[in-house]
DNA sequence: TAGACGTGGGT
DNA sequence: TACCCAAGTCT
C-alpha cells in the first residue's frame, strides 16, 4: 500500500529508495500513525504532491484505529481510506490479498485503448466504457485475475510505452487493434500539457522544501523569501498550503511541517 | 467533471 | 531548450 501510494504519479525508479527508507522506518500502519503527520510530509522527500504523504499518514491512523492495525483486504474499506481511491483499492487487493479487480492505473488503460480500441491513447479521465472493456478482459479466476492485472500493467509499463513502444517485442502484437491499423496517431485535440514553470503549484512547493529541508520551525519571512519574483504569489501559495494543513503555524508565528 | 496538485528524467 | 509524462485522488 505504501508503494501504491508513492507510485501515483512517480516513476518507479525515484519511489524505490525512499520506499525502502520508510518501510524500515515504519514497518506497519500504526508505526507511521504514532508519529507527526508532518514526519510523514518530511519524509517523503522530493517525490511530489506531498499531500499523498499526509493521506497515508492519515491512512494509518484509520488502519489502527478502526482496523485493528492490519490493512483491510476488503475493497470498500480500502476505498474509505484517505488517498485510496479506485486505482489503489482495486491494486492492494489484487496485489496484496491476491482478489479479483480490474486494476485501471494509466498503463492498462493505454495497453486496451490499443489492443481492443484500436487508439493510441485513452481519454483524459477514466470512462464507464474502459471498466466494462477492463471487466471483459479480466480472468475468472482469482488468482488468475491478480496476475493478468499484475501483466498486463507490465506489458504497458515496459513494452507498450506512452512513446516509442516496442510493438515487435509484443507478445499480443497479432492481436493489437491499433498495431493493425497501422499505429495511426493520436486524433482529437492535443491532450492537455501540464504547465509547471511560475504556477501556485511550482510555488507551493518551492516554499514546502524549505520547511522540509529545515531542522526545525522556520519564520514565515524566511519561508516566503524562497519565492522572491511574486511575493503575492508566495503568500496566497503559504495560505493554501495552511489550508491543506501541509504547513502548520506556531504561537511565535514561525512554520513547520 | 475539468482542473488542481510536485518533481525530475527522457526525448 | 521545451515539452512529455509518470502504478491517481479529490473536489
Amino acid at each position: 500500500m505504501v508503494s501504491e501510494f508513492m507510485l501515483q504519479q512517480t516513476p518507479v525508479a525515484r519511489v524505490l529508495p525512499v520506499w525502502t527508507a520508510w518501510l524500515e522506518r515504519w514497518p506497519t500502519p500504526s508505526a507511521l500513525a504514532a508519529e507527526e503527520p508532518g514526519e510523514a510530509v518530511r519524509a517523503w522527500g522530493r517525490l511530489g504532491y506531498p499531500r499523498r504523504a499526509q493521506r497515508l499518514h492519515a491512512a494509518a491512523t484509520a488502519i489502527r484505529d478502526h482496523h485493528g492495525g492490519d490493512v483491510p483486504a476488503d475493497h470498500a474499506a480500502l476505498l474509505a481510506l484517505p488517498g485510496v481511491g479506485e486505482y489503489t483499492a482495486a491494486a492492494v487487493a489484487s496485489f496484496g490479498f491476491g482478489q479479483r479487480h480490474a486494476v485501471l492505473d494509466t498503463n492498462v488503460r493505454r495497453v486496451l485503448a490499443r489492443l481492443e480500441g484500436g487508439v493510441e491513447f485513452p481519454a483524459d479521465h477514466l470512462t464507464r466504457a474502459e471498466r466494462d472493456r477492463a471487466a471483459a478482459w479480466l480472468p475468472d479466476d482469482d488468482l488468475a485475475a491478480a496476475t493478468w492485472a499484475a501483466a498486463s500493467m507490465e506489458l504497458g509499463a515496459l513494452v507498450c510505452t506512452a512513446t516509442n513502444p516496442d510493438c515487435g517485442a509484443c507478445p499480443v502484437r497479432r492481436d493489437c487493434a491499433w498495431l493493425a491499423a497501422g499505429r495511426p496517431a493520436h486524433a482529437g485535440p492535443p491532450r492537455r500539457g501540464q504547465a509547471y514553470a511560475g504556477t501556485d503549484r511550482q510555488c507551493r512547493g518551492v516554499l514546502l522544501g524549505v520547511l522540509r529541508e529545515a531542522s526545525g520551525p522556520v519564520a514565515a519571512d524566511d519561508v516566503l523569501a524562497a519565492w522572491p519574483v511574486d511575493p503575492s504569489q508566495a503568500s496566497r501559495a503559504l495560505d493554501s498550503l495552511l489550508t491543506d494543513a501541509l504547513v502548520r503555524r506556531l504561537p511565535d508565528g514561525s512554520l513547520t511541517l
